[in-house]
RNA sequence: GGAGAGAUGGCCGAGCGGUUGAAGGCAGCUGCCUGCUAAGCAGUUGUAGGGGUUAAACUCUACCGGGGGUUCGAAUCCCCCUCUCUCCGCCA
């Protein structure tokens, strides 16, 4: 959520900053913030007055005074007090949920763009594999390696789900566990294991609703929902909270499933590992002081690199421009890994700086150093990475003419020694 | 699923329908004292939203899980909801 006052303030830069991203029309904020205030301050003086007075009935009560007439004023008073706190309840609503729907302000060094079309390469890291035989894409191989059924995963749940088998099951144990000890032994992450349902309440906090609910698996009958990320769950841990600035910067990683509607994404990816409803991903979170985000933010997303660098994988980092932008954030990197059967690059990483827009929404503040107010921390986030995607990068970039798969050095630990996926089947 | 208990400030914890923003404690901050550490003494410290100011000062309102109600007046009384805990049942 954006800062009122600074909407007040700047509406019309903050007009101009969000029609980088879209089409957000400002103009009813200032309708709805007068209104709100003119009847606040109606309300308050009916308030005053009843404070006033009620302390005059109570000293006129203690001396056995009649305060009849007082009473019989104030009778009339209350009651137009309680309508008009009606009326700014109904308008105070109305103002939350059209702040609730406005996206974060991109950040002044995003460049613009109108869609994915305006990105920014900013580096291109490692080499494109080089094959003397024709690539297979990683259903192909998946299914001749015998390591995913894609055709029983669809029997158990439906389109757009994987079952991973054998050595697939465990290559995708192993990135994981490898990516979580690099996170926690090098970069000073504290693994978590969090609850994959939460309350609609941590869901608001880190932005997926309001606006969008038809993205999510809700929990029939209640108010909780499958996560679509860890985000979600471990940026909610410290909700409400006051931390101290002794405790910043706070990094986490956790390693969860994620669960997503898809909805409005039909006919894109429909086969393979590349968009699921369900993918394991491991996630970073931080909360830091607000004059370190922007640093933090380039080494979260160096720390997510180290994955790509450490599994030889050739990728390039991308940074999305402000009509690319998701909705909570102010800058974004991409990673997007290089998968050789499809001939480009694919996401496999998204790094963000929220500054305080969830922060706001799930009231996570800091107590300053040198005294003062409580602040709202900055949280950042990404991917490190997406489990799934990741075997797909593997599967395609290290694939042998003979069809079998060679295992990264990094992962044969975590393998049993399996240095190489064997061919099993046609 | 059944039974009970509870929800108060950064934390713990009192609270009678009428100066209760809320006792007490802890933690924090500021002084004083003590050659270190600890202790002691005094003072001080909530959040949000309005008004006001260049900024402050100042001032008003709200906030004791959430929402309704009773009342001139509610942390305190009534109703509904949510959540947490304990016990029983079931269960990995």
């Amino acid at each position: 959520m954006l800062d009122i006052k600074y909407l007040r303030d700047n509406l019309e830069g903050a007009a101009a900053r969000l029609a980088l991203r879209g089409d957000y029309d400002l103009a009813p904020f200032n309708t709805m913030d007068l209104k709100r205030r003119a009847m606040l301050q109606e309300v308050e003086a009916l308030k005053e007055r009843r404070n006033k007075v009620s302390e005059e009935v109570a000293k006129l009560k203690k001396a056995k005074e009649n305060a009849d007439e007082l009473i019989g004023e104030m009778r009339g008073v209350s009651a137009r007090i309680k309508e008009i706190d009606k009326e700014l309840g109904a308008c105070e609503e109305e103002l939350n949920a059209f702040l609730m729907g406005l996206p974060n302000l991109t950040h002044e060094s995003v460049p613009v763009g109108k869609d994915e079309g305006g990105n920014v390469t900013v580096r291109t890291v490692g080499e494109k594999p080089v094959f003397d035989f024709e690539v297979k894409d990683h259903i192909a191989l998946g299914e001749s390696l015998d390591i995913i059924d894609f055709e029983r995963a669809s029997k158990l749940a439906g389109a757009r789900f994987s079952l991973m088998k054998g050595a697939g099951a465990r290559l995708e144990r192993a990135l994981t566990s490898f990516m979580l000890d690099l996170h926690t032994t090098e970069h000073g992450y504290t693994e978590m294991l969090p609850p994959f349902i939460v309350r609609s309440e941590c869901c608001v906090g880190t932005g997926q609703l309001p606006k969008f609910e038809e993205d999510l698996f809700k929990i029939e009958g209640s108010a909780q929902y499958l996560i679509p990320t860890a985000e979600v769950p471990i940026t909610n841990i410290h909700r409400e909270e006051v931390l101290t600035e002794d405790e910043l910067p706070i990094r986490y990683t956790a390693y969860t499933p994620c669960f997503r509607k898809e909805a409005g994404s039909y006919g894109k990816d429909v086969k393979g590992l590349i968009r699921l409803h369900q993918f394991s991903k491991v996630e970073l979170v931080k909360f830091v002081a607000p004059e370190d985000s922007y640093t933090e933010l380039e080494a979260l997303t160096a720390n997510a690199e180290e994955v790509l660098k450490k599994l030889g994988l050739h990728y390039r980092v991308v940074e999305l421009c402000t009509g690319d932008t998701g909705f909570s954030s102010t800058k974004t990197y991409d990673l997007e890994v290089w998968l050789p059967a499809q001939d480009t690059f694919r996401e496999i990483s998204s790094c963000s700086n929220f500054e305080d827009f969830q922060a706001r929404r799930a009231g996570i503040r800091f107590k300053p150093k040198g005294g003062g107010k409580p602040r709202f921390v900055h949280t950042l986030n990404g991917s490190a990475l997406a489990v799934g995607r990741t075997v797909v990068a593997i599967l395609e970039n290290y694939q042998q003419a003979d069809g079998s798969v060679v295992i990264p050095e990094v992962l044969r630990p975590y393998m049993g020694g399996l240095d190489c996926l064997q061919w099993r089947k046609v």
